[in-house]
DNA sequence: TCGTCAATTATTGCATACAAAATTACATTG
DNA sequence: CAATGTAATTTTGTATGCAATAATTGACGA
């Protein structure tokens, strides 16, 4: 939910609200609330209500910079590992989110990109890696939900992600790695100016 | 005490165990345990007891890779910010810890060590790329705990420090960024050296 | 009108108890 | 002796209640 921007950041909101909101009772409340905490998703202050953690533009800047690195160091490690089979993989999710775009899927399509990077990060073979990545990816998608960037920068994107396949499929490192990055960098920009607007 | 080795890693235990230990009940217990089990710290298998976390030598090697792209990221930012004050600071922590490292206080050593690296990563004035590499130090503190790194490690660990306070001096963000993944790397094989035997 | 202090209320921290689930041990059968 | 089903035990998941803490409100005095 909040991922989904179904609730607001910055939103308040004690245990006992959500409790009934749940059904639950506040022991496994509480758990599931301390975990969010730690990955930085609510902010629990004591005796003044949790609330969902806010996301500024600063901190989106700051963590696609920091995804940029983490692929920066996976490109040559993805190229070394790679094999036809994957890259088919690939290839057929880039395939499904063409489709997804067309029938203007939203939610699929956001599933399918995340499925993409993730699948690309996933072949350098380092599970530390990837964890991270994954981690701070996901705290990015509260993001894209809230831009919900138009088809424009679908079909942008699209092309950036056949560009980075092409570096792939020439198992490429170097390359593999600038492309990623670069396709990270624009990302950044049309989220963060939509984010102006 | 797990990042200390106070608790053995694949060591197994019940919540009942840790009850009893600690003096709390399972409610507070479990709120923690999930936190752990959140950061990586602990694994819960249901109905089979928690175990701490293994940590294995390839786990330890992909965690330094990580932590050398993050470094890689920082260099330039923290030269385009850093300030003569924050250079002394960094030059007194290392002082400190020759003075630790002839008193061979390996508490404190360890500690100091930690707060130069996180110092100087603070400096680049990303925040986001400051937890995450908090984080992964963490996970590493274990391995250096294990290991004991001899005093042969730690003098020329002393010289690399100097050696990359040279390159900050300068604002010389490339070098910087190649200095601090050198010695990542030297610390790395140092660990994982001694790990084999 | 402002500040201070006390009383009230909201919110949380923790302990306990019960129920459910899964594992283990054991007996029975082929 | 292996395999399977069942009972007993372990371990966990959740609900609830009480106590403690902090925030908020309101009254009183300067």
């Amino acid at each position: 939910m909040i991922i989904r921007c179904e609730l607001e950041p910055g939103a308040r909101f004690t245990e006992h609200e959500l409790v009934e909101v749940f059904g639950v009772s506040r022991t496994p409340l509480r758990e599931a609330l301390k975990i969010l905490a730690s990955e930085g998703l609510v902010e629990m202050r004591p005796h003044r209500g949790s609330t969902v953690a806010r996301i500024s533009p600063k901190e989106i800047a700051q963590t696609f910079d920091v995804l940029g690195a983490l692929e920066e160091l996976a490109g040559p490690l993805i190229c070394d590992r790679v094999s036809n089979v994957d890259i088919a993989r690939l290839d057929q999710i880039t395939t499904e989110m063409s489709s997804k775009r067309d029938a203007a899927d939203r939610n699929s399509y956001f599933e399918l990109n995340i499925s993409f990077h993730q699948s690309m990060i996933g072949l350098s073979g380092n599970a530390v890696l990837l964890n991270t990545y994954n981690q701070l990816f996901a705290k990015l998608q509260r993001a894209r939900y809230m831009v919900n960037d138009d088809q424009n920068r679908w079909s942008e994107s699209a092309k950036e992600h056949a560009w980075i396949m092409d570096a792939l499929r020439q198992r490429d490192g170097a390359e593999l790695s600038r492309r990623l990055k670069e396709h990270n960098t624009r990302t950044a920009q049309a989220i963060l100016a939509k984010l102006d607007a």
